[in-house]
DNA sequence: AATCAATAGGTGTATATACATATAAAATAA
DNA sequence: TTATTTTATATGTATATACACCTATTGATT
């Protein structure tokens, strides 16, 4: 869908101010097709996120700040989502020895399991949504990066 | 700054799939920035989106889900934004004469104020992130669109 | 007209974000 | 060694998302 459409707007200052709403709304798109899939799992995005950033390192464990340091919005409260994992008994929590301020966190066989079916799902979506080419998502990729180029 | 660095990770299936992960990653950013310099106009990003909307109109009146048609984010719980925004009078509710069950929304002039000069701040800071040319801009929208093709 | 279905907005709940603060442990300085 | 600073995590609070449900009103059906 047009962003006109999506916004029922057309009063773009400039094509990069249109540029910032199609991110933002794209990007809300996503999560919102991609949590769909994960209720089945009873899952979140984020306690998605955190279950693939562990699997990654795998049987390593990793401490909070290190998932945190992974997490595609930074400002993720991760100890909150690491609650709610480990009510679900998918991670473990263990007190570092090296440094006992760390807590470790391990993604069980259960939260493994999920993880793997729950990926193999969001993969026929995303493939379903195979809509640009590789090419064309190099191009996407280098856009947003030379827009995320101001450090601010 | 590269994806890699930002999630710490270079474990990309594809291009597309870095790419989603690209949008959210730039999403998250553009967001950050922006809620930054809100702040000092005491003001979410939703309550801005809610009052830009509300002055695309005025002085003309929007009801409710006229208002959550044209946010970003489709699943915003507009009656909530308002309450926030009422308590500060940046907007005024009443309820509509042809259809008593529509509540009409109007942006005071308090909270015309504070969206001009929050926007004249936000517009400072947008030039600032010009790092990318029009013509660029205007790719950029047609992937993203072509991305979104999928109606799901 | 009376009944039923649809619509608009408000409200409740779980989870998340954003940010401040608290607490314990470790690292550094005196 | 003791005191201070820094670091890692947890917790508190306001706002938002996502979604279910409630109530009042309107529109449609009989």
């Amino acid at each position: 869908m047009k962003l006109e459409n999506a916004l029922l707007s057309n009063k773009f200052s400039s094509e990069a101010q249109k540029a910032t709403l199609n991110i933002l709304y794209t990007a809300w798109w996503l999560k919102s097709i991609t949590s769909k899939e994960l209720k089945d799992f009873d899952l979140t995005q984020e306690q998605y996120n955190v279950l693939r950033i562990l699997k990654g390192k795998y049987p390593d464990q990793l401490c909070v700040k290190d998932i945190a340091r992974r997490m595609i919005e930074k400002s993720s409260n991760v100890p909150r989502i690491i609650d709610r994992l480990e009510i679900k008994k998918l991670v473990k929590r263990t007190v570092s020895e090296s440094d006992k301020r760390e807590t470790l966190i391990t993604i069980t066989k259960c939260g493994l399991s999920i993880l793997e079916s729950s990926t193999s799902k969001l993969n026929t979506l995303h493939k379903s949504l195979e809509t640009i080419t590789e090419k064309e998502a190099e191009q996407l990729n280098n856009l947003l990066e030379k827009l995320r180029a101001t450090e601010v």
